[in-house]
DNA sequence: TTGAAAGCGCTAACAA
DNA sequence: TTGTTAGCGCTTTCAA
């Protein structure tokens, strides 16, 4: 936990040296970088006051003294170099740009103490408001923060313990969606592949694959689903099933990765069905049918949700539902086999 | 600019409330949460006072005091939602985590303006270093910052007036290796095909590109090189090209988005050589070879970088050049058409 | 429109 | 190992 020394090369001009050379008292100088009613002319003095003294604002000191909280908005995600995330926190940071906030960003690599000591550094700098995808099963620990006053939002999956706003994706309904599209066309053997990296969305995915076969009468789906512990073991888990008497005509992808796994597996020239949950680069390029969703919203409406509970504190908790689409591109509308 | 107000709901403890609860002074609290010798005896009362009152230390307050840096990293990025930058976000992050630092994220969205504004708001957040994907052709601006002891490190792009260290990929040898590979194998007459987002970033491999192929004698390389001002003009000067007497039997797409056009104004049985700047989704599904690269690693570097020079202010400048390796999947190994 | 004094929450520099 | 005093840079409150 080195953070290394922090030598200033000069000293930096404070706003009562800026004052001093300006030739007015300090009030004057914060009255022109935060606003405030200052003549045009002695603005222009501070002004230049400033600029040869190289002074720039210290916002540490000025969120210290006016209510205590920084003009910026946390956001804690899981694994950092899931690009869903970066997508969400791309959503996050804009909105709050939008507001003159920046956003502090951190990830748990979804193990609930690293969650701890980022939520905890987070709130010690004093965040307007804490955005957090759950990483553990229990955020009660979080809740006296909240009623403290700090707004949180939980996003992608719900809290637990944790009365706050939240935003998920429609991952049970776009499931359904997808296999619902696989039925009309015919199919009842269809399989559901996924290695799941968090388990409340994949439940949810499960979940809505099941609907939508039950719907269509179909129960026993055990044996098509295959929830893999770790992604090299998807192709795998493809190969053993279409080796099966029963071997599926269909096949929903739970993630972005188990899609690339079951298209690797099927090799290109498959005549099997398939639909991957989330859109991929060159999906378009290969034909891949899609459940696509836009993350970049998911994040733009958890940090509204954020703000307006930093404007509005008692409003009532909120769970926005991001909505699904299907994107049909061609591999999720082959029909099932004849001779199956 | 509304940053909506900030109503505390109930009045957080500070450290002196903690201090009269424990019976102990406020410094010996503060040497509980900060570090500082403390007896086991006097440690547990504290931290008994602390929770009973849900105290939350402020490094507001904490980092004014001490040295007036805050514990974080600041890092202004081009667009938010190009995933190249958030998996260099991703580097960044992960360096910065290690160091016991927090990550403040900011998108210049490639506009001077707004690149100004970001950086005036991380330094007036007093944060350890500023890493920076320069924007516009000049960040002479922020020498002043830069001597008054902030640390800068210039990301994906060299920044220009300013002597900082600087992280970009080897975009120009990148480029040339794939043409060399393609030229090796026969190919002529070979195109590159882009979209320029950066100019920097698409000079560089354009340079590349022109390198192999006078390495291989061809000079005239004008005829296959466009850069068209919007990616959803690319399909169309890939067709233009095909369209020529003087066709191109292989391409060298600029980015992503272009390795996406190419591949689908060739359609899928196209006997052409196509590598691909950047590797992609799905990518080996497909075939796609493409030129790697891990971004990742730039932003470990950049951090790393920072580090750095926070602990020697006067270290050498540096100028890291991340290496891209050549990835053969197929579609850059196809032979010229023997009848061309 | 401007200024003087006090203090936000914490820690540096002492001392004990 | 613990406490006291002062003050980080700014804004609040009040007054002029």
């Amino acid at each position: 936990m080195d953070q290394g020394a922090a030598p200033p090369g000069r000293p930096r001009a404070t706003l009562t040296d800026v004052a001093r050379v300006a030739g007015v008292s300090a009030k004057t100088v914060s009255r022109v970088f935060s606003g405030g009613p200052v003549s045009d002319e002695t603005r222009r003095r501070v002004e230049a006051a400033a600029a040869s003294l190289r002074f720039r604002p210290n916002h540490l000191a000025r969120d210290l003294r006016s209510g205590g909280t920084a003009a910026t908005l946390g956001f804690v995600i899981g694994r950092v170099t899931n690009p869903f995330y970066a997508q969400v926190a791309a959503g996050v940071e804009r909105v709050a740009a939008e507001h003159g906030l920046t956003l502090l960003l951190a990830a748990s690599e979804d193990d609930p103490a690293t969650e701890r000591r980022c939520t905890a550094s987070m709130l010690a700098q004093r965040v307007r408001a804490l955005l957090l995808v759950p990483a553990g099963d229990d955020q009660s620990y979080l809740s006296p923060d909240a009623e403290a006053g700090t707004p949180m939002v939980c996003v992608d999956r719900p809290g637990q313990g944790l009365d706050a706003d939240s935003v998920v994706l429609a991952n049970r309904e776009g499931a359904a969606a997808a296999v619902r599209s696989l039925t009309a066309a015919g199919h009842r053997r269809v399989a559901f592949v996924a290695s799941p990296g968090d388990v409340h969305t994949h439940r949810e995915r499960l979940a809505g694959y099941r609907d939508a076969l039950r719907e269509a009468g179909v129960v026993d789906t055990a044996r098509w689903e295959r929830l893999v512990p770790t992604p090299d073991l998807l192709e795998e888990a493809v190969h053993g099933l279409v080796r099966r008497p029963d071997a599926p005509t269909a096949f929903l992808a739970g993630n972005g990765r188990a899609s690339a796994a079951v298209l690797r597996a099927l090799g290109p020239s498959s005549d099997r069905a398939v639909i991957g949950f989330d859109d991929l680069d060159l999906a378009d390029v290969l034909g891949l049918t899609v459940v696509a969703f836009d993350a970049v919203a998911l994040g733009e409406q958890a940090a509204r949700l954020a703000l307006a509970r930093v404007r509005e504190p008692d409003r009532p908790t909120e769970h926005v539902v991001v909505p699904t689409r299907l994107v049909r591109r061609g591999s999720g509308e082959r029909p099932p086999r004849t001779g199956a």
